[in-house]
DNA sequence: AGCTCGCCCCAAGTGGTGCTTATGCTGAAG
DNA sequence: CTTCAGCATAAGCACCACTTGGGGCGAGCT
């Protein structure tokens, strides 16, 4: 078996012409090149080097074997170099896979930060519902998933909680959820409300993990909630709030993009908090990218 | 630095997808891989292989590498290959340098068996003489230089014989000088002669050295020649001696392959003899193909 | 659901290997 | 002839890689 750091050194004998001037410029001492030389010539089964009085040549063998020398110490190079690029971020994909509708600015932000951070890198984007975004995650089709929790209700969902504890888990953002009423409602003047105060009303609900969560915080508060309608689109929601059709609970971020029409936010006692997180698996978040752009959705959440 | 070595290990875990298989395949244990793998992760300075679950999945440094592996390890063994072909004589270039028209026969013949026991080799021929030839092999214009000495004089040419001990010195072929005179001559028809019955004779020579050796025996037989021609082409000194311009001492190996034309051959008292050896450096006696061709020309003297 | 098997990680011991320093020898130049 | 530069060798030493033994864990089977 021929090894790479021999061949590095029999090039660099083959250039000096000398085993001390290939020791000086490999840094080692001319035993050790003496010796490499004779374990290479030993490994190559022939001599690869005469030593014709001062000068040193190389037989066929040796000439043979610095002919594909530089060819195989490139591609190493090349192959360290390119590895290097994406330990140092000047490559690099990464793919993120959001939850509907809860990227529209904390991703965007994140994503531009990145491409300013790290021109070299590339990071593709999709969507997938919670429970299907960590199976992808898991499946190998992406490397952070971004998803939200409510950390508020112990054991409402233990099931999805569980199912993080073996994966990395890095907060990104803690969004409240605010109430959104129709203009015309009797409590679309006041500055905040208790969820008791909206038993009655009809409810546009969010995303199956969402509406479950409303039913559990309506629960605690007293009343089951009477739900109309349910989407995981958030304008879909503003919209049918803003057209009477009944009352919702929505995070804010939702609300940090557009203005509703025919409807006023308020807000809900007690408060609930959304925890939105960006989920990786432990290997990688060793890699660089990876991290990278962990960092940036965690940035973008701060502002 | 990453080596050749884990390469091949990480090739064999892309593929198998399992670091127990590479092992297996690979003919080492488990953990032995794991190490590799560490290592070679420790030196590319990012993670190259996640471990989600039962399944090993490379990064994108991981498939880089893996890529970059395909061509280097193909280089690798295509030197390993060339340089095995070179020592396993399947390949290999011979430059032989012969003293002028002493290769008539034995080289010819030298040259067809090893063509036949070795096709692979290429062996090429060029003429020098002896003073010439060892310079080129010094000088690393040839491998192997066939040239010749007369043991029997000591201190003859004490330059020439102390100028081979750093080499090494194959026999070849022990030659007889032998007498030619004209057929009119008046020894003609002898079986043999003394040296001194041709004292008064106008003496045909060959090459300086041989001139040299010739000057020296006659004296030590107690005459010196009267050298009328001196020519290292031997057919001349045929020619010569057949045109009845005088008589020559000349190996027998020159006459093995023509008859002289006007000219009778015989045995010279005290005997003669000629050693044609065969001689390259130390370290070129261990290449195969120079330690072949010299084996080459030593059967085909023994014939 | 419990069990068992296979796979991976971890730790410790050990053998080998490559490096260094020190020394001797040889060839070339002054 | 002397001196210097370069290569080979030997001894000592540190390091590295492989092996064995043990543990945790996920997957598939009963």
């Amino acid at each position: 078996m021929i090894e790479a750091r021999h061949l590095r050194v029999l090039r660099a004998v083959a250039r000096t012409g000398s085993f001390s001037a290939a020791a000086r410029e490999l840094g080692c001492t001319q035993p050790a090149v003496s010796q490499q030389m004779k374990a290479l010539e030993q490994s190559a089964g022939t001599p690869l080097i005469i030593r014709a009085g001062r000068e040193m040549r190389l037989t066929e063998a040796g000439q043979a074997l610095v002919r594909h020398a530089a060819g195989i110490l490139a591609g190493l190079t090349a192959a360290e170099e390119e590895v290097a690029a994406i330990a140092g971020l000047r490559a690099g994909r990464v793919r993120l896979v959001s939850f509907p509708s809860g990227s529209s600015t904390l991703v965007p932000t994140a994503l531009a930060a990145m491409r300013a951070a790290h021109p070299g890198t590339a990071v593709s984007l999709d969507e997938a519902e919670p429970p299907r975004s960590i199976e992808m995650l898991r499946g190998g089709d992406c490397e952070i998933a971004l998803a939200f929790r409510y950390p508020e209700v112990p054991g409402a969902d233990p099931a999805a909680e569980s199912e993080w504890d073996d994966l990395v888990v890095r907060p990104v953002l803690s969004d409240r959820l605010v109430g959104l009423v129709p203009e015309e409602h009797r409590l679309a003047d006041e500055e905040r409300a208790g969820f008791a105060e909206l038993a009655k009303e009809p409810w546009i609900a969010g995303c199956p993990r969402c509406r479950r969560h409303l039913v559990t915080v309506c629960e605690r508060a007293g009343f089951t909630p009477r739900i109309d309608f349910a989407t995981d689109d958030y304008p879909a929601v503003i919209g049918l709030v803003g057209a009477g059709l009944g009352v919702a609970a929505l995070p804010e971020l939702a609300l940090a993009s557009v203005r509703p029409k025919g409807a006023r936010t308020i807000q809900l006692e007690p408060v609930v908090q959304r925890e939105i997180v960006a989920l990786t698996l432990p290997d990688l978040a060793q890699v660089p990218a990876v991290a990278a752009m962990l960092d940036q959705l965690a940035a973008a959440g701060r502002r």
